[in-house]
DNA sequence: GCATATTTGTCCGTATGTATA
DNA sequence: CTATACATACGGACAAATATG
């Protein structure tokens, strides 16, 4: 290349996959859409944990400089999917036991707090009911990862009962840990299947009224579920 | 400078102030440190909230280059310091009452739940003693601005007995932005003098082992200090 | 409403330091 | 210890959007 004399050919250099996109709807900028994309990669498992992300390789592969690739990986990493070694790269995230903890006391903390701090019934509880019918769907079609994520998104509905952005972020964030932790599970529909009913369960108990035993019922699920998840981890170990 | 040909002189072509701190002690990152410097001085209000900051007047006083700098302004975004806005640029965040109200719901959900959640006594009050020591020499020096920081400080070790890296984040986070807020306060003595006290006052508490009672003085606290806060900014507004 | 100037968005090429084989 | 590979950071260029007259 290099047509004319110095390497200053046009900002749409970028004629694989994303220029189209790009020109199409260019709604968000190029980071965010390339963030979207490892996002995606990630959740899906295709790249492995621990694994180092070349800037060359996947800034080449997508067509985009490395300069918007980096502006991607800091996303991302502050989203905390991605590690960031000084001098060595990005990688992505190997959640340790000690996160698996965390992301739990976590939850607790809030999910918990979240409940108790519910005021008087009735509550909007039509986002929480969409992710149980969501679930429902996705068992019947046996689709097990989309259960997860339906699992996901009723404990994100219910910290949204709070009415908190701030509160509502930091979910998000654990969350998306949550899924890379997902991933060493190796019987996905045993594993999410039980917390279906168990959700509709605590969903019954705030159609009542009743935040206080809902908090109870929140509790025990996710001691059952920490529990499962650390055992898992500790086979994988083994 | 320009010595050789084309603009590649070297990375320590910021001879300014950061070039000596880079070759020195170049532990973190160039952004980072970069990013460093614009929090303290928005920390300090020498940027006005709302007030652009200008790529080519930044970077060309701080020696750094434009694709450095935009780093640090994604870093600062993230922390939700700066705002931006596309084509237009970063702007110092402008808090507004809205978010002074969920700051606050974030804190009363947490700080509070991290009380409940306490085991039994004795708990490692540390940390929040020496908050509240350091609250008391800036009192002493009548350093209004410092006695501020040692009352958000008391807060994030209040939260760090939780022992959750991930709880730490989100509050460091949230506190950052409180920062913005008190700068409204035309009166800096005066808001946060009596606060020393009241932190005071839940230390003992603590060290008593009644972390029941603890809450309830937290919950007084941030419902108080919270009615300050949206006062003056009514009353800023009018 | 239009033309111009300024600023941001994106990308390239390259030199240097650091980590690792 | 040397060599290689890579991330870091720089400057420069042009397109697009915004601000200004």
């Amino acid at each position: 290349m290099g047509s004319t004399e110095s390497g200053t050919e046009s900002p749409g250099g970028a004629e694989a996959t994303l220029a189209s996109d790009r020109v199409l709807l260019a709604r968000t900028s190029t980071a965010e859409r390339v963030a979207d994309i490892l996002r995606t990669r990630i959740a899906e498992g295709l790249f492995a944990p621990g694994s180092r992300l070349s800037e060359e390789a996947i800034g080449g592969g997508l067509g985009v400089s490395r300069n918007t690739l980096r502006e991607a990986f800091r996303l991302l990493t502050h989203e905390r999917l991605l590690v960031h070694e000084l001098n060595r790269g990005v990688f992505v995230r190997v959640v340790t036991v000690e996160d698996l903890v965390d992301l739990y006391r976590v939850r607790r903390l809030v999910e918990c707090a979240v409940l108790r701090e519910l005021g008087a019934p009735p509550y909007p509880l039509d986002g929480l009911a969409a992710a149980v019918a969501a679930g429902r769907r996705a068992r019947r079609s046996e689709a097990w990862r989309e259960l997860g994520t339906a699992n996901i998104r009723f404990h994100r509905e219910l910290v949204a009962l709070a009415g908190s952005p701030r509160t509502d972020e930091l979910m998000r964030g654990v969350l998306a840990e949550l899924r890379l932790v997902f991933q060493v599970m190796p019987d996905t529909r045993g594993f999410h299947e039980p917390y279906l009913v168990r959700n509709d369960e605590i969903l019954a108990t705030l159609r009542a009224g009743d935040a206080r035993r809902a908090e109870t019922l929140l509790a025990s699920y996710l001691r059952d579920s920490l529990g499962e998840l650390s055992e898992a981890y500790a086979r994988q170990l083994a």
